[in-house]
DNA sequence: TATAATTGAATTGTGCACAACTTAATTGCC
DNA sequence: GGCAATTAAGTTGTGCACAATTCAATTATA
């Protein structure tokens, strides 16, 4: 199995500067919106399920507190969410999409064909891509499972 | 072309969450080398090619000296590598691994290993998957160069 | 029903990533 | 040779990612 301590040889270095490179494509189009990358993906987040809680956020996200709260903080400041605090769980903490958030919506709907225009890929490579990568990700959690 | 606005159809978040992900992995392989995920990166580059200077360094990792002069102080820290002034071009800073930086080199020898082997997967896919990776690259590459 | 254990969210501290800027050395051009 | 443009590295400031901790609310259990 590949072992060779050569930097471009590592799925981990493809991954990582593949990750940062498609991040790095989303600044200028998200630069409009007034959001950073992950603040999009919050929106993502809220545009499809408004109302979810933090907790249930930061497990479709993999964030945990420590980076969804301030996050949310700005998000607020932008006037784009609200945090309510819910009634039956008085830990749980709400959150829904102010005016502004919900017509952000609008304007985000090209941002995926952007991205797709730049990247030049036909929809069957781009399936196919999708499928690896959630494949690798079920790989790490399998091993995940096996430790526990 | 995919265009709705569904998180788990987006491939920057699956490449996000993968990349994450297998960072995630590496933390406790490399907890016992003293050494965080970037830094591990910028070893394999001092132990591949010793006195390679900031720039190459920053080119390889697609990294800048705002990334990079604060996480190269940590490495001069834990004393793994030094900072050399090129004689030819005082601009320039080389950076070479000290004794203990070199030594380092025959535990992460299995860092590689452990990871296939957490990643349960066959050298074939391994090779698919990463050349997958490359071709994204590639394709950002190739809209970079079409819009100078 | 007390109280121990767990849970959700926030805070603190460390390190990474990057834009914008500064400084000093080098190169280009007249 | 003199001066503008470029280049390499570092600094400052903002935001993300995550470990560890705190605090309050809830749940489990003795």
């Amino acid at each position: 199995m590949k072992s060779s301590l050569t930097l471009e040889h590592q799925i981990c270095f493809q991954l990582y500067t593949a990750s940062k490179e498609l991040t790095r494509l989303y600044r200028p189009i998200l630069a409009p919106l007034n959001l950073t990358y992950s603040q999009y993906l919050v929106m993502l987040v809220l545009w499809e399920e408004d109302g979810i809680d933090m907790k249930q956020l930061g497990d479709r996200l993999t964030l945990d507190s420590g980076t969804l709260s301030p996050l949310v903080k700005r998000l607020m400041q932008l006037d784009y969410v609200e945090k309510v605090r819910a009634t039956d769980d008085e830990r749980r903490v709400l959150l829904s999409l102010t005016p502004s958030g919900s017509a952000l919506r609008e304007q985000a709907e090209d941002v995926p064909v952007k991205v797709s225009g730049m990247l030049n890929i036909d929809e069957a490579t781009y399936i196919a891509y999708m499928e690896m990568l959630i494949d690798i990700k079920a790989r790490l959690r399998d091993f995940g499972e096996r430790q526990e």
